[in-house]
Formats: structure tokens, sequence, C-alpha cells
DNA sequence: TATATACCCGATAAAAATTGTCGTATATAT
DNA sequence: ATATATACGACAATTTTTATCGGGTATATA
């Protein structure tokens, strides 16, 4: 219950990885950094590509290729990373399904929905920076 | 991803329900909720019944039997109940199991931490009583 | 230009967690 | 006695998460 998932959990050691690169312009490989870390290879990879389609990283192909990280992380606030990875984010399934059978009957919705705000608010609050340091 | 688990929705459904009875004192059981919200019965049940051995409920068996808030909502908070319904409410699974294969590696434990931290006291703050009103 | 390396990505399989059901027991009002 | 309601462990079904597989494309280098 209120988890991250591995895809997010594996992003950030990724990052993390990344900006503690002494050599800002060192390209690192997704099988490198799965292999320090203990993660799966493709799992990351695909992690990494996601990151990369929503230009968070840049990628290299080829030899020697690899990522980097493209704009400062200071830029990013957790809630648009998260929400990028994992799509939106929200307490109950029925902020964004609208297939619930209860709905009508529901008598916490709006409540919780504040609580949402407030949670949403929060990590909009936080940057990547601040996690990858 | 951050979501709260079914468990945790139908607990405060039944709270807000059980609250919003004008007659403080009337017992409503598992059974009358579970119909007017079309949640399961057995498992709206179990939910009460774990409540009750919280201390958060009163149970009364037998015919006319049920369910009656005991203190004040006011009096706990969300971060509390949370833990009560679900354990203890961390990011990652690393703060409570130790099984983590990556954990000697990882680089993001601290700061992961860190939100941790800001989460709980964010729901340290909030009542169950703002939840069902 | 052949080859090896690395990114890219959809489909699918395996594993785990959540959600729901069942059977049985206990308490109590009528 | 009986019907109603809580109590609870064990199990089954479902859903979600996690991981793997098989095929692609780009590019450095020999």
């Amino acid at each position: 219950m209120l988890k991250i998932t591995r895809k997010v959990e594996y992003a950030l050691i990724a990052l993390r990885h990344l900006r503690s690169e002494k050599d800002k312009s060192k390209l690192t490989s997704a099988k490198e950094i799965a292999e320090k870390y203990f993660i799966p290879v493709e799992l990351l990879a695909k992690t990494m590509q996601h990151m990369s389609r929503e230009g968070i990283l840049e990628a290299v192909h080829g030899p020697h290729g690899g990522y980097l990280i493209k704009d400062p992380l200071e830029k990013i606030n957790l809630r648009d990373f998260f929400e990028k990875m994992e799509g939106p984010m929200g307490l109950m399934d029925c902020f964004f399904d609208s297939d619930c059978t209860i709905v009508s009957a529901c008598n916490i919705r709006t409540p919780i929905q504040r609580i949402n705000e407030n949670m949403r608010s929060m990590f909009e609050k936080m940057t990547l920076s601040e996690i990858t340091q």
C-alpha cells in the first residue's frame, strides 16, 4: 500500500548513478548499471528507454553507446516524474477509470480526492535532484 | 502506484457511513453497509472486524447487533489508521523486509527514506474525521 | 561492408499481491 | 430453540506487477 513500483525504483537508481558520474558527458549503458546494482537487465533497459522517450535521458546507439541525463534533474519534480513513469497518480482507481460500480453510491470520493491533491502537491515540491544526491 | 487498498477504501466508506448516522448510538451491521454501497459482504465484515480489533469500532453481537464508532474520529490520524489496517507504510519494501538482494549496493535508500518521512508526516497531520465529512 | 554492441519495443510468461469466498465458531435478543 | 450478527482462519480467483523473449534499428570499428 502506497508503494512505488520497481520500475520507478530502478529508474531512480539509474538516475542517481548517472548523476554521480564525474564526467558528465560519459555514457553509461543499461547493462553496466544493471550489473552493478543486481537489476534484471531487460527490465532496466526498458525503464531507461522509457525515460529516454520522456526526454529525461538521452540515448546514444551503437558500440560505446549508452545514456546521459538530458536536462538538470532540478528541473523535474517528483509528481511529473512519477506520472511520466506510471501514469496519473491517485489513491483510488476511480479517478482515472470510471468503471466503478460503486461510484454513484460512493461516499468518500470527494474527501479522498482532497488527500490526493495534498499528496500530489507534496511530490510536486520535491525534485529529482533531491532523491539522487 | 501509491494507491490505497480496497480494504482501506471499504473501511473509510464504513466509517463515513457510521459517522453520518444521526443517532450516534445506532448500531449498523456490516450487511447493511455492504448492501448500500455494493461491497462484498464478507470482505466488508472482515474489514470491520479488523477495525473493531484495533479499537476503532465497537461491536455488538446477536440480532440487531452491529458496529459503532468507539472514539471520536478526530483522535485518529491517517498514518496510524493506515498502519493499523495495512502495516507499516513505506514507498519501498526494503524498510520492513530486509531480504533485498540489492540493499548493499543500493544507492537510493537514504533519499527514499526522506520522502517516506515526508509522506508519513503528511498523513499524520490529517485525521479520520477529515475524510469522513 | 561485416560484425559486434547497444538502444528500441511489443508480446508473453511467471510471480506476487490483492481481492473475494467458504466453512465453522461464538454471542445474544426474541 | 432459533435466527441474526460478529469472529476468523483457510482457501480460491483475480489482478497487477515483475520479468523474459524475440524480433527490430542504429552506429562505431575493423
